[in-house]
DNA sequence: CCTACCGATCGGTAGG
DNA sequence: CCTACCGATCGGTAGG
């Protein structure tokens, strides 16, 4: 059935998906608002994917490979655990500004999976934190951190980088590298005066 | 119709609501959910509230106010910047700890508010933010913060703070004033060695 | 990509 | 708090 003409529109129908989702909810938004939105009616819909849902995974599963990517290249470097927690943030944040709407679908919409997808999707998730702990925990050892306490330094951090889709604003006007260099800077370095 | 008898199982049905739109989320809690969660028809549920949306609108605009209240207070007192920052942290950290599933659905469900609710509560939450902002204005000029990017450090309070509700061990094992003023030594302090 | 349609479920009301 | 029910809408399929 021509998968390789389809992809392309595939990709549309995902895209314009995420749009929705970002905006109005998984669950609120319907495969007719999804339809209408790109033109069409909503069985037609179904010649591109096979569900709902598999858009949802879609979405999820393809950023979190991104971001268990760009982890694992700064986990291969040979820098510092400050500069290794650096560049994860500047790696995260990097992935996250290439589609803003992608980024706020897998933060926000991802507890719409179904089993066992939601299973995995967490397992990746805890997985990724816990690499960010790990470097976070060796700085620790080395000397270069003081002795926080790792989860919530963790937590703290994740949560700031996943909020951040929900306030860069969409038109470009924030530069990641700035901002996640200033992230890093007042997480590793404190914002208090030395 | 007896409005007083009524409230506390008007109590009743809105945490039970509050729960399950933690777990699975405003949009796919049906009111049949709602009602068998209480052991009652459907039906019955409108001699206690008016909507589905209503119940949403007291868990929201109710969680607004007691963030509200408890920053008001902080502003009040004559402490340092340093200090009301880390009153105002303590002070949010508290209101959530007291009802961790109605901090969640504050957090991650508000925005199926209807209008013109939706407007205002964004616009309680854009006040909220900023006084929080002001304090950390007014630790810079005073010279007890260095010159960060004030909007990157009140984002990042913000949603370590929003995050919380998603990690804290229901249990009640995480003492909220420990976590507390964890989280202001670390964003206030910084975690890298002095 | 369409028309035509399915069974299921939605929030909510009438009337008791 | 119940039975009985409403119109609207849901995700998805059949068949072209």
């Amino acid at each position: 059935m021509a998968e390789v003409e389809n992809l392309s529109r595939k990709e549309q129908v995902i895209r314009k998906a995420a749009a929705l989702f970002q905006k109005n909810g998984y669950s609120a938004t319907s495969m007719r608002d999804l339809a209408h939105a790109l033109g069409i009616e909503a069985a037609s819909l179904y010649s591109h994917i096979k569900s709902k849902e598999e858009i949802l995974q879609s979405l999820c599963f393809d950023m979190a490979r991104q971001f268990r990517e760009s982890l694992e290249n700064v986990e291969k470097s040979n820098a510092s655990y400050s500069e290794k927690l650096r560049n994860g943030i500047l790696g995260h944040i990097a992935v996250m500004a290439k589609d803003l709407t992608a980024s706020a679908v897998f933060m926000n919409e991802h507890r719409y999976l179904s089993q066992p997808y939601l299973r995995d999707f967490l397992l990746m998730r805890i997985n990724y934190i816990n690499r960010f702990k790990h470097i976070i925990e060796g700085g620790i050892k080395s000397g270069e951190f003081s002795h926080i306490d790792t989860k919530l330094a963790v937590m703290t951090l994740f949560s700031s980088l996943n909020w951040m889709p929900n306030w860069f604003e969409p038109s470009g006007l924030i530069d990641p590298e700035k901002v996640g260099n200033q992230l890093a800077d007042m997480l590793i370095g404190g914002i208090k005066t030395k």
